[in-house]
DNA sequence: CGCGGCTTTGATGTTCATCAAGTAAAGTGG
DNA sequence: CCACTTTACTTGATGAACATCAAAGCCGCG
């Protein structure tokens, strides 16, 4: 095994390893596990023990949790640093959501009593955790709020914005999610996604093709997004 | 000043300060303050810098925020054991959301350096921490998913049974939000909260004085809050 | 090529917010 | 303590927003 572990190469080691030390370091890296998921392959499963600390390095993954009648709610939708094995993962033997991946996506996994051990040993890296965790929920519940006090419109709008800016950075881009799945994570029926995204195309606000979205008036999609 | 902590006493201490020192312990209870508070005043202000470190020890809260248009949302409604400030304390300088007193309450507050402190000192405390902020987001979370599945009568019935079973433990007790917050908590108008119970009320299912409630028929409260 | 899931549109009815208007209760200042 | 103001509560009428049901086209996949 190399004297320089791989792990210090990685992009992601500042955000919650920073503060480890060498031996931290190797001790994780000979661990840690990465796995690949290609679109729609499950990564977590609601229910399953919890064994491993998972964070996902590159790729888009939506948190969601079957409801008592058997349909699904779309908790949220995280990219790389938007942690994703946060959630209940300290509080828990068991997850209580499901995870799948949107897009071809990596995790890196480490054994959690590993990454709990490694919270009793450095304060500084128990701090960095505590900071994402707080980070993390507090994003969630924000934007479930956000979403709440809007109408149809407004949701939608919202979360066109939130693809375009947020999570591709371009006014044009293709949706990671069905329009089933759109209505699963802003609470309103699929047809009433579709009604709408064909409203905002009459309107002159967007195009569409298929999955396809080019925003072409982003000023009145704000608009709507503010005053629902 | 005594040897002995007026802190060792307290019911709360197994809750987070279970792994503390006690010379920890004895430099926390110098710097802690507690406050006592009358129903309907403020604890926290939103966008307030958060420099405390802030546990309910007893009493009954609201957490809320204000949205653009001047509404009110209730995220959530916390007793003690229920953490108050863990949300954001540790991921943000300032608050983004209120606090405020439904009942008679008194809050511990220690100074957030302090808990940070303790953090990077002490690896049991930072576990117990973790483990606090984990199952509180948790708690949060599923709860305003809970609530979002729901249509009105379901949501307000899951309310009625939240207070019954979780908060006051009786089938009997006084409502300790107006109809107007219990609106702004499950995302409704506040006539149509009066609405709905009125029908409660007719079918059986609760008899009414103002803010006293009691629920008469709770088999069928489950079904309503199971089925909508 | 046929099956199942996703998408789309239309018609219909329910649920819910809004507006209005009045009563009750609770806080406020003289 | 009483008049006054404000806030909370309540009911009804109306229309808008939204879900549901139905039917058909589309697409990907075994």
């Amino acid at each position: 095994m190399d004297q320089q572990c791989s792990c210090e190469k990685c992009e992601l080691k500042q955000l919650f390893f920073e503060n480890v030390t060498e031996n931290e370091m190797m001790s994780l890296c000979q661990n840690r596990i990465e796995k690949s998921y290609s679109i729609g392959e499950k990564i977590i499963t609601e229910g399953n023990e919890i064994t491993q600390f998972i964070y996902l390095k590159s790729g888009l993954v939506k948190l969601y949790r079957h409801t008592e009648d058997g349909k699904e709610q779309i908790m949220t939708i995280a990219k790389p640093f938007d942690f994703v094995s946060i959630l209940s993962v300290f509080s828990d033997l068991k997850y209580n959501y499901s995870v799948k991946a949107l897009e071809e996506s990596v995790t890196c996994n480490i054994p959690i009593a590993e990454v709990k051990g490694l919270i009793r040993k450095n304060g500084r890296f128990a701090t960095s955790i505590i900071e994402k965790m707080s980070a993390v929920s507090d994003k969630v519940i924000i934007e479930m709020l956000e979403i709440r006090r809007r109408n149809l419109r407004g949701r939608l709008a919202l979360i066109l914005l939130y693809f375009s800016n947020v999570i591709f950075k371009s006014n044009s881009f293709d949706l990671p999610i069905s329009r089933k799945e759109i209505a699963e994570y802003i609470g309103m029926t699929t047809e009433n996604v579709i009604r709408t995204l064909t409203e905002f195309r009459k309107d002159g606000i967007l195009k569409i093709y298929g999955k396809t979205i080019e925003i072409t008036d982003k000023k009145r999609l704000k608009l709507i997004s503010r005053l629902g």
